[in-house]
DNA sequence: GATTGATCATAT
DNA sequence: ATATGATCAATC
């Protein structure tokens, strides 16, 4: 029984509302929509970012667009210690690993993803219990043109690689600010992807993350810390 | 501390 | 299987 949020009307008033909701615990924001709080995200990885969907009026459900079409917002919790430092990598998403002769950057699912977040931390450590944890302070940011020219290297790079068909031989060290890394159900799940001949094999499904010094600068930077 | 492969829930 | 939301956890 939990209440529908409409979704904002303009930035502004995304902003607001995200603004509003900093200070609150993870607990107090789920117990005021009717959710349960998990005594921990083994099973719940997804939780908090669920929880801030709805409390902001995110359109539910899984479609391929930003979580705000209309603004063309995308809303992104990050989980980060109390020196605001990021405790993880963020996922932007699915890197496309065939069909992608002649994709650009300026078409690319991370650009778009990424053209203008909503970025919400969330302050705690790995050891606390979700709902003891923090709604800190939201930042709406945009790339600036040297931030987006360091993710533009990385796609393009990684893409390239793909494209050659060396998926299989790309680390996360590839990009400076964007890795790759797998996106999957568990190690069986499989895609297609191009093989070293050009040929056909299956692979484990791949997806782009931002890597923390990235994600912890773009904070330090807003925050003046 | 960063890297890396693996994993969990849910909806389509 | 693919998309959404991500974190876990061992190893480097």
């Amino acid at each position: 029984m939990n209440s529908h949020i409409d979704p904002p009307s303009s930035v502004a008033l995304l902003l607001d509302r995200a603004e509003q909701l900093a200070g609150w615990s993870l607990r107090e924001l789920a117990d005021s929509l009717s959710i349960a709080t998990p005594n921990d995200l083994r099973r719940d990885k997804g939780w908090i970012g669920q929880l801030l969907e709805l409390a902001l009026g995110a359109s539910a459900g899984s479609k391929p667009e930003q979580d705000f079409p209309e603004l063309g917002v995308e809303l992104k919790t990050i989980p980060i210690n109390h020196q605001a430092k990021p405790l993880e990598t963020t996922f932007v998403s699915v890197a496309p690993l065939i069909g992608i002769s002649g994709l650009r950057w300026q078409d690319s699912n991370v650009r778009n993803k990424l053209s203008c977040v909503l970025w919400i931390p969330i302050i705690g450590d790995r050891a606390s219990p979700p709902g003891d944890r923090i709604i800190g302070q939201p930042l709406l940011w945009r790339p600036s043109a040297e931030q987006e020219q360091l993710l533009r290297q990385d796609w393009e790079e990684i893409m390239e690689l793909i494209s050659l068909g060396q998926v299989q031989s790309i680390s996360a060290r590839h990009g400076q600010v964007l890795q790759l890394r797998p996106k999957a159900a568990n190690s069986k799940a499989l895609t297609e992807a191009i093989g070293e001949q050009g040929q056909p094999i299956m692979t484990l499904p791949r997806g782009f993350y931002l890597k923390i010094p990235f994600t912890a600068a773009l904070l330090a930077k807003h925050f003046m810390l």
